[in-house]
DNA sequence: GTTTATACTGATACTAAGTATCATTAGGAT
DNA sequence: ATCCTAATGATACTTAGTATCAGTATAAAC
């Protein structure tokens, strides 16, 4: 859990805003609201999740506001969409390297991990994009998984699933589908 | 190219037929024209260019219907969604086991690779996890890249980045932004 | 400290994507 | 041929996000 990553939500916010301030974009107050609401959320969070926080923080704030900072930091880098079970979630990222997250299922907290610290991992999709003929490009990967805290909290390892790509909706067990 | 899984329309269309007869739903010509649609595109679509489609094919069918019939095939984890660019694409599955898919960033033709063939990619993957102290339970992997015949006809291997996580937005080249 | 240019703002109206409702229709079992 | 009800089309609505634009406040110049 005690990452080397800032993790406190003001040194977080100072660090984003000084990647602003050398981009030349200003600091403004409606950006330091949502930024510092943004670093607050300790797990990834929906836009109208972040609008409601954000006016609750300060109700003087613009929703374009809060969708127009949403969208720069995601153009910068700094926050990424994930794909979680259909629902489109937001959430910071700290590493400027190439990296990318694992999600708890059971409360929903990510964390990074940098991609060059998991060589078999690279090597494996780019392996298979040149097995399959193509040229490597890019790609996007997440890992969903019951994190260390909650295994000991929950009885999480009891219903575990073999990894599988496919989301939630599965074939009906007996080839009959489950009437509404 | 020419894999071993059924890729002409009127056969896919036959075989996604036959799953929804398997599990007692009703065969209707809304969704047969929707599937038929589905199966002709080549390559992923958004909802839009499906609306549209079916729209140009049968006029009569409603709006309604093909969202519910996109929604079902996902369900049935035939269809599935791709995040390619922050634009939601859905793609038919043919394999019914793990599976990821590859899509060529030059056509938007999409291939599908059995997770099976790949194990080492496969437990790249689950190590991952198991290393941070996860529970594996899933995961959503999607790669782009260049196809075979995109690199022959195109001059497709000339600006090829290493792969690479995150979305286009990149960082401005000289600290200072590009202003509008 | 004052001025100045303009990036950024909030308000509002809008589009786009998808869902809920409901009376009507048609699929398929009997 | 009949009947039950899953599925439909039309429509209204919600939700997510974008465009517009006059006004404001930031940061640089003086």
């Amino acid at each position: 859990m005690d990452t080397d990553m800032p993790s406190d939500p003001v040194s977080v916010v100072a660090w984003l805003e000084a990647g602003l301030v050398a981009d030349s974009y200003r600091l403004t107050r409606a950006r330091h609201v949502i930024l510092t609401v943004m670093a607050t959320f300790g797990h990834p969070f929906t836009s109208t999740e972040l609008e409601q926080a954000v006016a609750d923080t300060d109700a003087s704030i613009g929703r374009a506001s809060v969708y127009r900072t949403l969208t720069l930091m995601e153009s910068r880098g700094v926050v990424e969409k994930l794909h979680q079970a259909g629902i489109e979630h937001y959430t910071l990222c700290l590493k400027s390297e190439h990296h990318h997250h694992v999600t708890c299922v059971e409360c929903g907290r990510t964390e990074e991990f940098a991609v060059k610290d998991n060589i078999d991992l690279m090597s494996a999709v780019d392996g298979l994009a040149r097995r399959l003929g193509y040229l490597p490009r890019s790609h996007v990967l997440e890992v969903y998984g019951v994190c260390p805290l909650c295994q000991e909290s929950g009885a999480g390892g009891s219903d575990a699933a073999p990894t599988n790509g496919h989301g939630a909706g599965g074939r009906h067990p007996l080839g009959r589908r489950a009437d509404r």
